[in-house]
DNA sequence: TTTGACTCTATAGTTGGGTATAGGCTTTAG
DNA sequence: CTAAAGCCTATACCCAACTATAGAGTCAAA
């Protein structure tokens, strides 16, 4: 298990140095072990974690939605049918995502179908509305 | 075409009329026709803006880029040759979205086989990581 | 015709998620 | 051995996206 400092893991992960204290300050990331001089020391599973937080962030989850995902490894207190449930339930919400993210697919591949690519102003598309039928 | 005081307006799309006004002010919904009173009156068509807005913020994109998706179809200059590209562009980060959160759906049913609900304690189940091995 | 719900503008405050700065200690490369 | 780079805490600031409040006008029902 390698060591890190706060520069590498940020450089590692492609964070702020102040960003890594900000996850620490607010509970997403657990205090690490520190020097004798105070520095933090990260293992290198920390990487992985930041990273993970980083893309689900990218997907448009919360971070205390992310708190929820990673608590699911990371807690000393739950059992395998705690975590199994709460899983099947984080489950549930990505496939509603995926599914709600086809349907605007759908949408705008009828938009891109009825406005190709072939100089014609819009006005003449009479495409207005295609982005919009599927989301009431 | 119905008309809707704003309030009407926040009432059929679940949102606060002070929210409305923002996205008014922000520029992500036009300025609507006004009474003579000044009241704001909206079309029906508003809703389903409305409505697609709070949509895509669920599926975590910002208003600036709700902006760009409206703008394919509300933009009078665009011509169908912008449209279809600007179209492309989207459905292309639609689709990598879909794709990551097929690839954390993975991770999520991972832990749970490997995590069945029979009660055993987690530590036991040696699953700390199914959550991040797809994440780097 | 009055009362209560609704609307208006303007302004200020809040939350989430950071980012920046100051002032001081530690490590490391030359 | 020293200077630059890195780290520490604390504090303040920032942007996006709301949310709340004040003070005043409007509308609709009893």
């Amino acid at each position: 298990m390698k060591h890190l400092t706060i520069g590498k893991l940020a450089a590692r992960t492609g964070v702020g140095v102040e960003t890594i204290r900000y996850y620490e300050r607010s509970g997403f990331l657990p205090a690490p072990d520190r020097l004798p001089s105070g520095y933090r020391v990260y293992g290198s599973a920390t990487i992985n974690k930041v990273r993970f937080i980083r893309e689900a962030q990218s997907l448009g989850f919360s971070l205390s939605e992310i708190s929820d995902l990673l608590s699911l490894t990371d807690d000393p207190e739950a059992d395998c049918a705690q975590v199994n449930e709460r899983a099947q339930t984080k489950l549930q919400e990505i496939k509603d995502k995926i599914h709600r993210l086809q349907l605007m697919q759908a949408s705008l591949e009828r938009l891109a179908k009825y406005c190709p690519a072939d100089e014609q102003p819009l006005s003449e598309c009479s495409i207005i509305n295609h982005l919009y039928r599927r989301e009431d």
